[in-house]
DNA sequence: ACAATGATTCCACAATTATTGAAATATGAA
DNA sequence: TTCATATTTCAATAATTGTGGAATCATTGT
């Protein structure tokens, strides 16, 4: 994964909005909600949640899927991970961490 | 970890030399590095970096120790975890992902 | 065809953020 | 003390980003 990827994804995520959403669609799980469940659960304004459904769809982190007048969104798994493990590369350079760094310490 | 911690961290990732900076002292491991070796590494004018040192450190990601005339700075690794666990907490609502999904998909 | 619903685009405005040079602060060396 | 080095602060500017309303596009049901 690269840099631009990486940059693209931490921006779409580093904001309010977008952060409740890519969490609500990770905890719903690969079926995904439609826009306008998303919108009724944390309540924004469809012309905003719209610009930040896109936000995170052009970074890679959704998935939208057209079903009838609904579009599913759901959130791409591989993108997150690929996030993490760009983060988290070559931590402490090759040297062991303490016990608290077990997630990002494990090997690259 | 609160929510307003982890837009901080993700706000403070989501740019350019301050993602470099982060994993220039991720890679340095809990030695970290004095600001003028990130400098000479990434070459940024000094009062910029200075502001993206700023920022990494108020978003918790790192840790100035003075030495001297320098300024010692590392990396964070528990608030890098706590980041990580916040985005990947409930992943697919408890249904199991798929094999691609190995690391954001562990047990919260 | 028409109306109703779901979603997106366009626009203008407000707010936030990044960058640079110059000045200020702090520590160490001559 | 005086000078040089390391870092931060300040101020001005430029660029980017978030928001909401109205208009638009797409799909379904009557």
């Amino acid at each position: 994964m690269d840099t631009k990827t990486v940059l693209a994804a931490l921006a779409a995520l580093a904001q309010e909005s977008r952060l409740a959403v890519f969490r609500l669609l990770i905890q719903a799980g690969p079926s995904g909600l439609a826009a306008s469940k998303i919108a009724e659960h944390l309540d924004i304004a469809p012309s905003s949640l719209s610009f930040h459904l896109k936000e995170l769809t052009h970074a890679g982190l959704l998935v939208p899927k057209q079903d009838g007048r609904f579009v599913i969104y759901s959130a791409n798994v591989e993108v997150m991970n690929g996030l993490i493990g760009f983060l988290t590369e070559n931590c402490c350079g090759g040297v062991p961490c303490d016990s608290a760094s077990a997630v990002a310490c494990s090997p690259a």
